[in-house]
DNA sequence: AATAAATATAGGAAAAGTTTTATATATAGG
DNA sequence: CCTATATATAAAACTTTTCCTATATTTATT
């Protein structure tokens, strides 16, 4: 029997791949996985500003990606589920087996196109 | 030790992963999962307009998540590497969890917002 | 050669996402 | 209270997607 994913979750399935799909954001959840991170230190890690920064985290917010907790002014961001933990193993699984050579996409250059638009 | 994503990869996961952002798109990569497809089989089994197909379908060869071979007037379509199914399965662990009760996001609702007191 | 079938491409409008600059809010410390 | 710090929010300018309608291209068939 084949798997099938249902409609309800592939609407929430899409959401949160749009939404990871931006390399800060990636960056962004990357750097909580190992555990909260204040704005400013998200901010600073990547060279981000702080607006940017503040917006990515908003979006992530509203689309269930990160939550957060508050202490005085400072704002603890973390991941909000395993959905996201699952993604980033993906990834990282992912490209131990490019740098392994065991997989070969042939297109490690970022910039790659058969056609332009 | 902590896994790090490199750069490149980084920005190509962003790549995958914006495009696959889309449930028509990740309807289709899944229907592929299970073996080529022409152009008119994806439209019908999805009831989606003709150029919308060929569309999602050009975006994702632009990208690099599927590929195709002509034969005839007909294009078959297919997937174009193993990050894609690495993600499918990805998507059907979570649905699993998440049937099962062992995972719940709670956020079968669209709207929510954060808001002050 | 004419036609049909399958699919691609083009162009434009609407929607969504991103970035920048500016400003507001809330809390902590003096 | 006043000020500094940390972060959020707003608004506008852009940039990208997405979706629709229309048309072109290619191959097969008659």
């Amino acid at each position: 029997m084949i798997k099938s994913i249902s409609p309800e979750f592939i609407q929430m399935a899409a959401r949160i791949l749009k939404t990871m799909g931006h390399p800060d954001r990636i960056k962004i959840v990357e750097f909580l996985e190992s555990g909260e991170k204040t704005v400013g230190q998200i901010q600073r890690e990547f060279n981000l500003l702080q607006p940017v920064t503040s917006q990515h985290l908003k979006v992530m917010y509203e689309r269930d990606i990160v939550t957060f907790r508050q202490e005085g002014t400072s704002y603890f961001y973390s991941l909000a589920n395993n959905f996201i933990i699952k993604i980033l193993d993906c990834m990282s699984e992912v490209q131990e087996k490019l740098d392994s050579g065991e997989w070969d996409f042939g297109f490690s250059k970022i910039e790659h196109k058969k056609e332009s638009v």
